[in-house]
DNA sequence: ACATAATTTAATGCATACGCAAATAAATGC
DNA sequence: GCATTTATTTGCGTATGCATTAAATTATGT
């Protein structure tokens, strides 16, 4: 078998990163490092290192004395973070489109968009997140782009808590998959321009939809 | 007096970066973390932290048992990182510009501008380097978005050490100020579009600059 | 009673120590 | 002489303890 014996401070970024997004460390709250310690059931030394990294990927904020702050996004920075992904993602999608893939390329791509399809039929909220997640990361991998592929993969982790939150105030996302079609079409057909503003659109339709739910539901902070 | 007492991990991040961009510490050298350590006279602890820290930055390279490694160059991550230039500071003109930033507003970037005509006009490259790293962080700071300044910040770093070389390699940049002032008067004049497509040439014309001169000396590193 | 100073508390930053695992060198067998 | 095994070294990951310093608390003077 392939047991990965992995270390303390890998093991503590992982527990930690599934504790942020599953809401038990949650936004806005303060936490000691002995306290992350003990919870995890190892020494102040991994769980420093691994708090350090997940500040430097925006997950969270140290405040000497204070603790560790698990970091809240407003409506304002989910904005920041919608613009960010919207430029890049639309740069892979261009890119992708340059690269002139195959059918077989882009099957993962085809099949995320079916999983998608499939979530939104048998209305499973989780499994469509997943597959739209799939979906994100593949164009962003095609992209061939490895600083946009790190930089979109930690602002997706950012976002990855509040959405949770809003992917059950809204309605099921079904014109979305018309978006993704069109995005793969155009890299498909090699369609560059094409496939960058289509994407372009598609997240910049997503990030109005969002901010309006928050600002409607005053949700200050997630 | 404003003695401000860093910490030593807060200085160790410091005297690393300027040895890395002083070149003291080249590209693709190997470094263990005692031999760091007493460079800088203090225990592994702060310099484990700062190295994990440069890590998360793009700078260097944790490889167990074989050192930290200053990470090398080449011209293909060159052209990755100018691209995601372009589109964050692309965006970042074009919200300046949508801003409606006054002349008051905009005198700090028309500052740097005037910095790097003298600079110019004196052959000063490093002077001239300076004043541009200043319209460029200015630029981003003005498209407020704190997510875009952090990246834009890193991805400059990654370049900083590079682009040294390639700055003595090139003839003098008189061009590059007609840009700069195109960018200045799309954003006084609120022309979004203008600011974004102007910076956007602006920024792949460097990108083509520099990594043809790469190519063109077999420069496979830097 | 209020402001300020002194004292205590407690969390962090850092140094040090140690065991493990990987890399290297030495030794043994063929 | 080469390969394989065994010993040795060495760098890293983690734990632990102490020093530092910011915050909280109490004490003191007006």
């Amino acid at each position: 078998m392939s047991e990965k014996a992995l270390s303390s401070s890998q093991r503590a970024i992982q527990e930690l990163r599934e504790r942020i997004f599953s809401g038990e460390l949650s936004a806005g709250s303060d936490h000691l490092e002995s306290e992350l310690a003990s919870l995890l059931e190892m020494s102040r030394t991994p769980v420093r290192e691994a708090v350090l990294t997940l500040e430097s990927q925006g997950l969270l904020e140290l405040r000497p004395r204070k603790g560790v702050r698990i970091l809240p996004l407003s409506p304002d920075d989910m904005a920041e973070i919608y613009d960010v992904l919207t430029e890049l993602e639309g740069l892979a999608a261009e890119q992708a489109a340059l690269a002139g893939y195959g059918e077989k390329d882009l099957a993962f791509l085809a099949g995320a968009i079916d999983d998608m399809d499939k979530a939104i039929a048998a209305s499973d909220l989780d499994a469509w997140a997943d597959a739209d997640d799939r979906f994100h990361a593949e164009l962003v991998r095609l992209g061939r782009n490895s600083r946009i592929e790190t930089i979109v993969g930690m602002m997706s982790d950012q976002v990855r808590r509040a959405r949770m939150t809003t992917l059950f105030m809204r309605p099921l996302p079904t014109k979305s998959n018309e978006d993704h079609r069109k995005v793969y079409d155009a890299i498909r057909n090699g369609e560059a321009r094409m496939a960058r503003e289509t994407h372009r659109d598609h997240r910049q339709h997503a990030k109005s939809i969002i901010v309006e739910l928050l600002q409607r539901h005053r949700l200050k902070y997630l």
